[in-house]
DNA sequence: AATGATATGTTACATCATAGCATATAATTT
DNA sequence: AAATTATATGCTATGATGTAACATATCATT
C-alpha cells in the first residue's frame, strides 16, 4: 500500500470518528491536493475537477469543500498566496505541532515544516503577555526555493 | 516632540537617505496608518483619506503608495487579513528583526511583537535544510485579542 | 415512506488587486 | 529659465478571490 491511499484511509477513518462525510467531491478536491506539488487556488482546483471527473462545480463548493477540509485538518490555507495545500502530516499519528509553510513566491512549491515545541512555547507566551490568544497558529513565510533562485 | 511626530521625522529622514520621496500623499497616507489601532485596507484608506482631506484617491494610488511604504519598510501588509498597517518600529534605531504580528480575526486589533534572536536563527537554519532562502519573513497568527474574547 | 440534517447548486455581489496607458509634478541639465 | 528626464499620480477596465442568501438534492434516522 502506497503512502497516497495510506492517506486517504486515515482520512476517511478520521471523518468517521468525527461523524463528518467524507463525500465523493471532498474526496476528489483531497485527492487534487495530494497529487499537487505546488498549491493551488479555488479556481484552479475546480478546474482540474472539472477536467477530471467531466462534471463542473460552481466555485463556491469547492469554497465550502475547502472550508470542511479544513475543519478537519486535512488542508491548510496559505495566506501569503491565498492558495490551498493537502496537510503533510495526514497520516501521521502524533498530535499536529504548529504548521509552518515555505512558500516560494515564484513558483508556489511549499514546504510543510514543524516547529520545536520549545520554540511554540516561547511564541504562545509571547501571545499571552500581549494579551492575545491564540485561534489558529500557523506560520507562513515568503521564500524562493532552490530551483528558483536565481543566484544558482 | 510626541512619539508620533518622532516617527514621521525618522520616516522623512530615512526617505531622504534613500533618496526616494516621501510625497504629502504618502505621508498622508503613512499618518493615517499611523493613526490607526487597527489593520485597514486599502479601500479603507481611500476612504480614509477622502474625508480627511476632501480630495479622492484612487485605490491604484493607494495600492502603489501602500507598495512604496512597504519597500520603505514603514509599512507592513497582513496577508491574513489583506491589510495595512504602518510598522511598530519606525523609530527604534536598532536593525528591524523579524516582525510577528498578532491579528485579532473579529476586530482586527493587531500587536506587532519581535521574535528573539535565538528563534530567528532556528528558524533560517530550517529553513535552509529545507533547501529555501527566506526572502521577507514575517509571521503572522490569527488570535482573538482580550476585548472580543468571548470567554471574558 | 416521512422527517430532519447535511451537502451541493445558483445567482448575484463584495472585496482585493493589477495592467496599461495618459497626465502631472519634481529634479537635473542645458 | 527652458528643456529634458525621471518619478508620481490619475484613469479605465478588468482579473482574482471570496461570500451571502436562498433553492434543491441527497443522506440518515425514525
Amino acid at each position: 500500500m502506497n503512502k497516497f491511499n495510506d492517506v486517504l484511509e486515515h482520512a476517511e477513518k478520521q471523518c468517521k470518528e468525527n461523524s463528518s462525510r467524507l463525500t465523493p467531491k471532498r474526496k476528489k478536491i483531497l485527492q487534487e491536493l495530494l497529487k499537487s506539488k505546488k498549491a493551488l487556488s479555488a479556481y484552479e482546483i475546480a478546474d482540474l475537477f472539472q477536467k477530471e471527473t467531466k462534471e463542473s462545480i460552481p466555485t463556491m463548493s469547492v469554497y465550502r469543500i475547502l472550508d470542511f477540509l479544513e475543519d478537519e485538518n486535512l488542508v491548510h490555507k496559505l495566506n501569503l498566496a491565498n492558495k490551498y495545500i493537502a496537510c503533510a502530516h495526514i497520516s501521521c499519528n502524533h498530535s499536529h505541532s504548529i504548521p509552518q509553510f515555505l512558500v516560494c513566491r515564484k513558483c508556489n512549491k511549499v514546504s510543510e515544516i514543524s516547529i520545536d515545541i520549545e520554540t511554540m512555547r516561547k511564541i504562545e507566551k509571547k501571545v499571552e503577555d500581549e494579551n492575545f490568544f491564540l485561534v489558529k497558529p500557523q506560520l507562513e513565510m515568503h521564500c524562493i526555493c532552490k530551483v528558483c533562485n536565481p543566484k544558482k
